[in-house]
DNA sequence: AAGTCGGGGCG
DNA sequence: CGCCCAGACTT
């Protein structure tokens, strides 16, 4: 698919939602949350579902109901009440979300929640998700509702290789998902997408029962595994320096690497492991034995390793003395690359 | 953009 | 048992 051409056309995006409402209506599992359009409902529901398998969470869902029926009870409890049928959940910072919605709501809005989305985005704890499933499945509003799911189902229909981390790539699904609610009753079609991608379209997924099969690109290309992508492995660990650009007129101060390990043989600045600029300065006194001026902090350089990542905070000392491990800045000997965009922050500086 | 929240699934 | 994970908020 090229930029520019319309993500998927009318006729697509109609048997896909005619299939997937067809199959939701037959296969969907009957939960107690779905017999309820009570946006209240709806709210807590999802708020759990967030965190939790349907399994884990039905129990804390009924007791939860059952203790605040409404939000009117919800809100006038105390936290404690609150959190006491959260516990065990996990996230407790959204059981306050839900308690401080539900104070909102009652204060703000005369017990009845919002319609729109940007009324329902503006409440504590619900964010684009959350305000687009209320809004469709409570409202019967086309909105989308982009959660994991969603995403996995929609990125392997349209074969997308972008990862699914990206906006653009949320974007795109968030166009097909408005495509298809031209042909669906929204209510339906948001929890028909997001039981797909619960029962069928999971991570190791059922093709042969899979309605959208035929219109699967992902599938018709052999991609099913590696589609959703995933951004690129961010899991290196993030090493925190402090990076010294020591001048001496306009001459930096570098120290050559060893001839093994990283960036081997390269010139460098002294970097200290940490994110204490105190601590870091002082030990640069130590190690240098030089008379040092310490200057202001020139900024921040991350640089992405293939293995680690380096998070540098550079700062600006000068020296008085000049010594042979000073290169003049229209001199430099090889630097890498991090160390090299930390000196550059020295020269904007100077040449304002 | 990256860290945090905290439990469950999964290898 | 360790690794990975989804959404909202925060910084």
């Amino acid at each position: 698919m090229k930029d520019g051409d319309p993500t998927m056309d009318a006729q697509t995006s109609k048997q896909l939602a005619h299939n997937l409402i067809t199959w939701y209506r037959a296969n969907a599992r009957d939960l107690p949350f779905r017999h309820s359009r009570d946006p209240y409902r709806i709210f807590i529901s999802e708020m759990m579902l967030q965190q939790t398998q349907v399994a884990t969470m039905l129990p804390y869902y009924e007791r939860f109901i059952a203790r605040f029926p409404d939000i009117e009870t919800l809100a006038q409890a105390s936290l404690d009440d609150v959190l006491s049928h959260w516990q065990g959940l996990g996230y407790y910072r959204r059981a306050k979300h839900v308690h401080e919605a539900a104070k909102q709501v009652c204060a703000t809005h005369g017990g009845q929640f919002p319609t729109t989305l940007d009324a329902l985005k503006a409440l504590p704890g619900i964010g684009d998700y959350t305000a687009g499933a209320i809004a469709s499945i409570a409202f019967n509003q086309p909105e989308p509702a982009i959660d994991g799911n969603v995403l996995r189902v929609l990125t392997r229909v349209l074969a997308e290789a972008r990862p699914i981390a990206l906006s653009a790539t949320k974007a795109t699904v968030k166009d097909v998902v408005r495509g298809m609610h031209h042909h669906a009753p929204p209510r339906e079609l948001t929890q028909a997408i997001m039981e797909l991608g619960a029962l069928v379209c999971v991570r190791t997924p059922i093709c042969e029962a899979c309605p959208l099969q035929r219109h699967c690109l992902a599938y018709a290309q052999g991609r099913i595994a590696e589609i959703p992508m995933r951004a690129p492995r961010l899991k290196q660990p993030l090493e925190h320096y402090i990076a010294f650009v020591i001048t001496g007129g306009d001459a930096v101060y570098l120290e050559q690497n060893p001839d093994k390990g990283l960036l081997a043989n390269l010139y460098g600045l002294p970097h200290i492991i940490g994110s204490d600029v105190t601590k870091a300065y002082t030990a640069l006194q130590s190690n240098l034995s030089m008379a040092l001026t310490l200057g202001e902090t020139l900024g921040e350089i991350t640089h992405v390793f293939s293995h680690k990542r380096w998070r540098l905070t550079v700062i600006h000392a000068t020296s008085g003395q000049v010594t042979e491990n000073f290169h003049a800045l229209d001199d430099l000997p090889a630097i890498g690359k991090a160390h090299r965009k930390a000196i550059a922050l020295w020269e904007e500086k100077m040449n304002k």
